[in-house]
DNA sequence: CATGAATGAGCTTTCATTCAT
DNA sequence: TATGAATGAAAGCTCATTCAT
């Protein structure tokens, strides 16, 4: 993999620039959700955001760099989001807990499927692989955090499932959605995903 | 994406045309394990498998449909691997049969992760994606008979768990091999997966 | 080619203009000298000359211009400095004479040859050469001038030997330069070079 | 200088392809000779050669292959033609070889100048300049080896005069060509450089 | 006047695909 | 049938130049 310059050209703070540079992340987000990766072309990116392609390059090195930006921004944009609900989850009983983070999962990645998909695919072209795996290190120890409280209720070195429990909500919801999202509206997932959780833990089932 | 022809031109099952045929498909599945999808061009296939391009082509209609075929004939193969094992499973006590597939699982993906990656990718690019969602509901159905024996045991509709099964298993081996590959090795993804499996089933722990 | 604007917008003498008209002129210089032609970019010019490329273009009406500007100050700047040298020559021994001539072609080239070289590749994109003819043929009528006292003891019509002179000094210098820098300094170079112009005038070896 | 392929991809021996080579060849140095470096490019080329953009890249790596390839042409071209007579010159009297050399330079750089002006201009952009340095030795070589019967009658290290007389002879002939082209024809010019070559090398005017 | 964001023509290069040999 | 030379659409990117602020 070359190393390709990923880094944004500049960070508009002021009203024209920053609506171009935003126009260009939606756009180019849009091609990935909708069409993949390859449809990706700062040709399009340019005329999707109704932007020259001059200026596109004016705020992105590359197209490396732009797809980076855009799952730099879906990445913080939810983190953001999902920290608070997390926090929130460590002062709850550890039943609740677990259906806590079983429904985060099942709520917030239900309708991102084809965005996120695609970012994993262009993980490979842009040099972020580090960067996602910091990002997901992040859910785990969110995962850590939250079922902390209950350290004695857990087995020893629950710690070290976080990234499977991790992995198997994630990858569940996002099969749901591609092949039974009635699953994700009727409560089936949530209930199988929590039963797993218990299991993986350690705990009795509900 | 356009609708491209990716049915094969011909199943040479003779000689000569045989060999082609099969060092074509070899070549493409070395490319796209080790330098993946970007790096399958027809040149490189050609020259890899000591083929010229027009013979390729004579095989091929198009450079979708070598990945297809690379795709196919892996499932194929992975398939005929699979079936015998998991039939043998049919005939145990359930804590057997899961851990089992567990076991499965875990041996058989350990190693296959660039080469399903890139396929994975590769699908985007290649219009393979029903075709592949009628092999993982293979897998599934393979995981309904292997239970199917215990049927009494198991809560009702554990039929309509398969899926999540199998997603969990093999998302969870494929990030292991990434993230944690000594949990492959020690023993330790296997039984948390066996406990995962447990609790999607219902059964207590073991 | 096509016909390109290369005459300056004002040649502002005044003031804040006239820092800004030099500084732009400087950098072009430097980067024209130490990166080639291809390294003037109107915007690498702006930025070096701490100058808006929106300024730029208030003096200068193309690139072509601006490189056209750098070549016209230099050539001179450089008759600004000689003539008097050569005028002081014109009162000496024609021996004295023909070896001043020399030791001002050395000691003049020798440092300029990068801007030099990249000048004369320069010229080829911007329209100048009938411009930089007119200057070489004063250089020409300089040689003459300085000459001309010895009339007497030179062959007939020595003055059309003048731009031979000319030729054959300027290149030998920028030669040396180029591969051979140890002559520059060591006064081998100078001796061969008024040996040759003894020669070409048709006097005896000195 | 960035590091560019600049070795041809194939040497074709055989017809069709031959042709092809030869005509993106001589296009470029058509180009080249008329409209200067920079109007080489890529595009222009194949269509002037009347070849795809394609095929071009089938035998050039980049532009500045094709750029190295009629230089390297040229100079090979050149030094078939020169060798033999200068070859013929070792055999004559001191006074016929240096007139000869003269004559050599006049006759053959006559017509040349517009191509050799660009070719130096391409240098900068090829990085050929040290395969050009190791050709103008080769001239320098052939002077030596002309004038080595005749080493008794030459001051003492009379080689180290060599590239001088190369680049003198060089020069003022395509100075000529551009400024007075009629003493090319009417013998005042190969009598002026016939004298300054005398001077060069300490001999009696002629 | 000064600024620099915006433009887009145009450049180099790749690669899937065709077709004459 | 097999070959691989030839094709050309299309991609990423640069940079001279304009013009609204």
């Amino acid at each position: 993999m070359a190393p390709v310059k990923t880094e944004p050209r500049k960070r508009p703070k002021q009203s024209r620039s920053r609506v171009l540079y935003d126009a260009l992340i939606e756009a180019t987000g849009r091609l990935l959700a909708s069409e993949g990766v390859a449809a990706v072309t700062t040709a399009r990116v340019a005329e999707l955001a109704g932007v020259s392609i001059g200026s596109l390059y004016q705020y992105f090195p590359s197209r490396e760099a732009l797809i980076a930006a855009v799952i730099d921004a879906k990445l913080e944009r939810d983190m953001q989001e999902l920290v608070p609900i997390l926090d929130g989850l460590r002062l709850v009983a550890l039943d609740q807990a677990v259906r806590g983070l079983v429904e985060v999962a099942v709520r917030y990645y239900r309708d991102e499927t084809p965005l996120y998909r695609e970012m994993v695919a262009a993980l490979a072209a842009v040099d972020r692989e580090a960067h996602v795996r910091r990002l997901l290190e992040g859910f785990d120890k969110v995962i850590v955090v939250v079922l902390e409280p209950h350290r004695a209720a857990l087995h020893d070195g629950f710690e070290r499932s976080a990234w499977i429990m991790r992995e198997m909500l994630i990858s569940c919801v996002r099969a749901a959605a591609r092949e039974h999202p009635e699953t994700l509206a009727d409560g089936y997932l949530a209930a199988r995903l929590e039963a797993m959780c218990r299991g993986l833990l350690g705990l009795d089932a509900a």
